[in-house]
DNA sequence: TATTGTTATACTCTATAACTATA
DNA sequence: TATAGTTATAGAGTATAACAATA
């Protein structure tokens, strides 16, 4: 009984999907974390301190990632109007355009790694996966 | 018929993986890059190219890795007698030391994040996780 | 006073290009 | 010539601490 085998597993299959979306990032020529901020605005939060905590950063290191983003093109600053201290961050077209185009690539990537399994062990790794990453993630 | 769901949780469990990652490297004031480093030594390639390559890094990259954590005692450099262009990267007893809790830590706490599944599926998983990564992958 | 976000600073990580030494 | 590794340089990511403006 081996019960580190399948965290030992996981923990090299996420080394590999990091590797993935490093390499996609590239094609974009964006980082991976200009790629990882871009896909939390598709659909999460937009508050630089809502977003910090969802990306797992300090507030300062938003503040830069949201800096060379908004030097890019790919994301702007929109002053809140109700609390004149904050910010939400949002796409520009361009990166929502990327963004869309990078989530489309990684995934079918991933998908190609896992490649052709039993329809049977597919699902079972699918619920599984989703339990695992339900309620802890925001990212795309 | 999702075709893009598994791939999707996997993208988002790479990403709590990281965070384990960087968590479990911040209890050892070191960075995720050079936990990584150690744990690649532990039983993966030693020479600078054959590690860069493990790693996916420059071999100018590499240079400044194992730099730094020459310079925090957790590795040595060892020069190779038969190829006098050639070095080994050995891990020392610190580094060493560091690399089995790390890993002790990351597995751990992944297993707690996978949660009580059903022997049989945990079975299943293994072979399949496994399968996916075997070939692919060095690290720990 | 508490919160939102920025600035200043120091380190780390990474790539590209040019280089040294050895094979 | 080819290979192993380093150096120089530039940009990006990150944290800590101190700060400004607003609530």
């Amino acid at each position: 009984m081996d019960d580190t085998k399948l965290a030992t597993g996981l923990v090299r299959l996420a080394h590999l999907v990091s590797r993935v979306y490093a390499e996609v990032s590239r094609e974009f020529e964006l980082t991976p974390q200009q790629i990882q901020l871009l896909c939390v605005l598709l659909d999460g939060p937009t508050g630089m301190t809502e977003m910090s905590r969802a990306l797992g950063l300090e507030k300062s290191s938003m503040t830069g990632l949201v800096d060379r983003a908004e030097r890019r093109g790919i994301v702007v600053r929109v002053r809140d109007q109700r609390d004149r201290r904050a910010c939400d961050v949002a796409l520009t077209e361009q990166g929502r355009t990327i963004a869309h185009a990078a989530h489309r690539k990684v995934t079918a990537q991933v998908e190609a790694l896992v490649g052709a399994i039993d329809p049977g062990d597919r699902e079972r790794l699918e619920s599984v996966v989703t339990g695992i990453v339900r309620g802890r993630d925001v990212l795309t």
